[in-house]
DNA sequence: GCTTCTATATGACAAACGTCACCGCACTTT
DNA sequence: AAAGTGCGGTGACGTTTGTCATATAGAAGC
């Protein structure tokens, strides 16, 4: 994409989505506004973090359920980092886990792909600015919401009995005995209020908490 | 939007899906391509019918899963109107279950969205000139595709087991003895060589089966 | 130091799950 | 009529899962 006509003082964005259609679509529209620059974009976290490191952009746009590494781990992993970039999440799903994680993680926007496009571009301009960009509906709905449960363990554990694991694999691949993913399994379903592990994932999941 | 420019004999495109920021940006891009006018936009499969019958578009692009009506409904129902509009299937899922389903109901074109926002342009030229616009990888991909190994049944059981309910209340739900639902449990986890109940409805859901 | 907390582990037990061989009944097919 | 087919059921058996009480080692707090 050419930007011989950009200012020098365009938005330089990073974009990361995995759905190739939507990502160009995006990229095209918002290089039509003259103070955006969509200087490059990632089809999954991984790409994108090394794009960040590279070209240091003023703003990242990332959708959180992507190959390789999500959109919150990306958002964590720059905020360690201390990167100057600020992230916006826009994503499918206005589940208030996710938007408290985004928020914890750094990012200084939750936006909803339910939205028009042209409030990206604005929301990109409120964020460059040092303002943050949330979904307000969604703000709203998040303050009111029972706060994630489950400790880290609980979630990794959850999230492969959630893929048909059994136990005894699970304790493998984490390097636990059995008994103790049974164990963690036995809490994670009380805290839910669950019949079975898979009962628990799909609770977890509906709340973005997997 | 604004068709001023537009030659009298550009095709008029109608465009059903429910994500408005794919939605939007889809028809902002369209409508950058001169021989191509969006003529209207539907959130659902319902409102998408109505709207091809109030102005009978030469091409509809639409997405599957939308709520009220799917877009393979929507294809179903314009078919058997015997309806001028040709419709593209725009979809996530690489499924080859979805695109059988989806050839059945007169669809002309599918298309993934992971492919590139200028494909889908050419799709709508190719398909409004009579020809067909499938994606060629998941076409080759549907020939050699098993066909779904499942009963009704199994399917039925399959699906509220991958819900987290157990043997017991599928049992009651149905109407069935407990053992007989573990015994089509266990066929269908044998039909699809997986690990246990979980892992069977992941695979069958992977392979739009479910 | 001691206490408390946290993460992990063990053992025991009941319930649920997965498998398999086999039965019965209603329908077709021949 | 005999044989085959599809659907649902039974019983038995071993495995996995869910629960609970309890234990241990290290970290953190006092």
């Amino acid at each position: 994409m050419i930007n011989a006509t950009k200012p020098a003082t365009a938005i330089r964005v990073l974009l990361a989505e995995d759905q190739t259609m939507l990502r160009g679509a995006l990229a095209a529209l918002l290089d039509l506004e003259p103070d955006i620059s969509v200087i490059a974009q990632a089809i999954n976290g991984s790409e994108a973090l090394k794009l960040a490191r590279d070209l240091s952009p003023d703003v990242i746009v990332t959708d959180i359920e992507m190959p390789l590494k999500t959109g919150l781990e990306l958002a964590n992993d720059l905020n360690v980092a201390e990167s100057r970039a600020r992230v916006i999440i826009l994503t499918t799903f206005a589940r208030p886990g996710y938007l408290r994680r985004a928020l914890d993680a750094g990012a200084r926007g939750y936006l909803l792909k339910e939205r028009p496009a042209s409030e990206l571009a604005e929301a990109i301009r409120r964020v460059h600015s040092g303002l943050r960009a949330v979904d307000p509906a969604l703000a709203a709905e998040a303050w009111t919401a029972d706060a994630d449960p489950l400790s880290d363990r609980e979630r990794q554990i959850l999230q492969r009995a959630g893929d048909g694991r059994s136990s005894a694999e699970i304790a493998t691949e984490l390097r636990l005995s059995e008994g103790t993913v049974r164990n963690y399994l036995s809490e994670a379903i009380a805290k839910l209020g669950a019949a079975n592990r898979i009962d628990a994932a799909r609770i977890a999941r509906a709340r973005g908490w997997l």
